[in-house]
DNA sequence: GCTGAAAAGCATCGCCT
DNA sequence: AGGCGATGCTTTTCAGC
């Protein structure tokens, strides 16, 4: 379930705390009180706090995609020929339902999805782009394939 | 300095810790230990070999853009009037040096970059459309609001 | 809200299989 | 390579400020 974010207050404690484990999730709890200035207990239960209101989402280890086999990472933007709720739910469905489709964003303007994806190869690329502009009412599909990450941050910026 | 992704043999064992790592970045290692049948030490060697070798690149927390005021994450495709390294490099260097800039993506076919960023509000989403707009041999912007993602998945799929 | 002590649990090392 | 046991930290709770 949603949770309102106005109900949590971060003070510039709760900041620095964000700033740190964004950057290293994986910290001890001494060493992030340590450089927030503040003894474990608290440290820790500021950490709590924010899990539970939902403002840490997670933590997850980031692995190099090449590494597992996963060559090519692209994105694919997709034009739908209807904004009828109907289709636009059927995409969506189709579309998350696919391991590898990583993200799937709908785009204003309308019958527009935004999906970034990766392959092992440029068969299983073609393949991919290929499922995409047949599955149903897709109208067409412009691939971005990414040739070059110049910055991939974590998260947003916390100051 | 680049690592060969092929000096590292990535076992069913290692492919488990990676898949329970991704999901959740802070499990102890006894816990993680156990959900991949192993006891804790050859646990922990095999998760300081991952991250030795760059299969893991890092830890971090997953944090609600929301709660920290970004109301929007919108991408950006910004295409240049030249495909010359001097220009990619310069409008390169422009874009990952804003922190507002989350992403920066050189796509192929020359000239275009696909970017994701966040903004606090509508006005402040303008203003980052406008200076890129403005920005050094940029010939068009054209953004890509997100009003709802679908899948946010993190890394890659483990199988 | 924080601190400090104390119990329980964890990381990590050396050695053995 | 994996497992066992020991040691020193870390986490976590609880009392008290």
């Amino acid at each position: 379930m949603p949770r309102d974010h106005d109900d949590t207050d971060l003070d510039s404690v709760d900041r620095n705390i964000l700033a740190e484990l964004q950057g290293d999730g994986r910290m001890t709890n001494v060493e992030l009180a340590r450089r927030v200035n503040l003894s474990a207990p608290p440290c820790l239960r500021r950490v709590r706090r924010l899990e539970e209101a939902g403002v840490i989402r997670g933590y997850h280890a980031d692995i190099d995609p090449v590494a597992l086999g996963w060559e090519i990472t692209f994105f694919a933007l997709v034009g739908l020929e209807s904004q009828k709720q109907a289709v636009l739910d059927a995409f969506e469905a189709l579309a998350t339902s696919w391991p590898e489709v990583r993200e799937c964003h709908m785009i204003r303007g309308g019958g527009d999805f935004l999906l970034r994806l990766v392959a092992r190869d440029t068969a299983h690329e073609n393949e991919l782009t290929a499922r995409l502009t047949n599955a149903p009412s897709v109208l067409r599909v412009q691939t971005l394939q990414t040739i070059r990450t110049a910055k991939d941050a974590a998260g947003v910026p916390i100051g």
